[in-house]
DNA sequence: AACTGTGAAGGGCTTCACAGCG
DNA sequence: CGCTGTGAAGCCCTTCACAGTT
């Protein structure tokens, strides 16, 4: 175990090996050599025992990797063995669908609360989940324990709720709006852009075409 | 220009760039240097004119980018500049949600059709958009000439979906299933995967709990 | 003088290939 | 013999540095 600097490419396909092996675990097996490991996903096989080697040497040689064991410490690596609670921002039709998304709860992740600047929706419950002021975001977060912010508020309102969140003392956030973040150090800010995606896509069918007409 | 292998990491930029000489135009700017426009984002100058340049001489030495060719280029470049219509697969709270994002439309991207095997969702509506039965999607795809697919159901029923847009000849896909899709050549599969985006903040979180306790 | 376009250098992730262990 | 763990090689993306253009 060397864990000097681990690549975010590694800790993401940690997270994909995970989800696996929970499933090979519910069909019973015991044990998988990262050769077979490898055929599941489009990876190379020394792809994932490098991945592995950087936290431990989980492995048998001559028998590959015991699957238990292997899920337990990439729970812990993961850090998936103990609670988060979320602060889910904007309540629009993304913070609601967020709000009782299963995913969450599978990460072990909370949603204690949504906020929102809408005087309509104040009050209002999603399932179990209350819609507090905005205003009241940093006595939230204290109250709840809220450790991970989500940002679901149209681009021009995400700096602001960037900023707010950071001020609250929160290091990790999830944010939705398809615009740059100044985030600086010392805090984590993953972005999913789904209009790159799409225009990614977009992209592809224009070139398809273009090979088509010539 | 000598647009080889353009890499994803250069497409992905591309669709950034674009949203911001939207807002430099519409703030009436005319024209922007690598270096400022670098500012804008966490990048460096030269990947901005090496971006730019594997699709042709867009600035002028001395001055920079005119905002104005350059936008309409990128536009034509990502294919923006033609409608696509998309078809989404699963009418949960996702595939609903999705189904109005405003982010679609700005892509040039108009949602013809929401599929579910549900019997009771079938021939309802979201917005102007119905809910027709998964078990003609490939008469739809047909009709509606649709080009893109979203599939937002569940892990399981993921890789099924896709074998049946395959089937159909869509070369197009958004995948919100947290799960390793095998595709094949000649598709495109862009997945959006949000257990991965959280376990990621988990470990960061979990990080630097371990760096104050020691 | 200012700034683009680009060959070359640099850095990092992936794959190869094999020593070493069970 | 099978399979892991890992140094070295390969490959790709980013950054540097500067020639070339306006």
């Amino acid at each position: 175990m060397k864990s000097d600097k681990i690549s975010e490419f590694t800790t993401n396909r940690l997270s994909v090996y995970l989800r696996c092996l929970n499933k090979l675990a519910a069909a019973g097996e015991t044990s998988i050599s990262s050769e077979s490991f490898a055929l599941r996903f489009d990876l190379n096989s020394a792809q994932i025992r490098k991945d592995l080697a950087n936290f431990g040497d989980f492995g048998v040689r001559g028998l590959g990797y015991p699957i238990d064991t292997l899920r337990e410490n990439l729970i812990k690596i993961l850090g998936l063995d103990r609670e988060r609670h979320v602060g889910i921002i904007g309540a629009g039709r993304l913070g609601m669908a967020l709000t009782d998304y299963y995913g969450l709860r599978r990460a072990n992740f909370t949603v204690s609360a949504l906020f929102d600047a809408d005087p309509g929706k104040i009050g209002k419950k999603i399932g179990q989940v209350v819609i507090l002021d905005i205003k009241d975001f940093s006595a939230a977060v204290k109250k709840y324990n809220i450790d991970v912010a989500v940002i679901a508020v149209p681009s021009s309102a995400a700096q602001i709720a960037l900023q707010m969140v950071k001020q609250s003392g929160i290091k990790a956030v999830l944010n939705f709006a398809p615009v740059p973040l100044k985030s600086g150090p010392d805090i984590k800010v993953n972005s999913i852009d789904l209009t790159t995606s799409l225009e990614n896509l977009s992209y592809f069918l224009a070139k398809s075409d273009d090979a088509k007409e010539g």
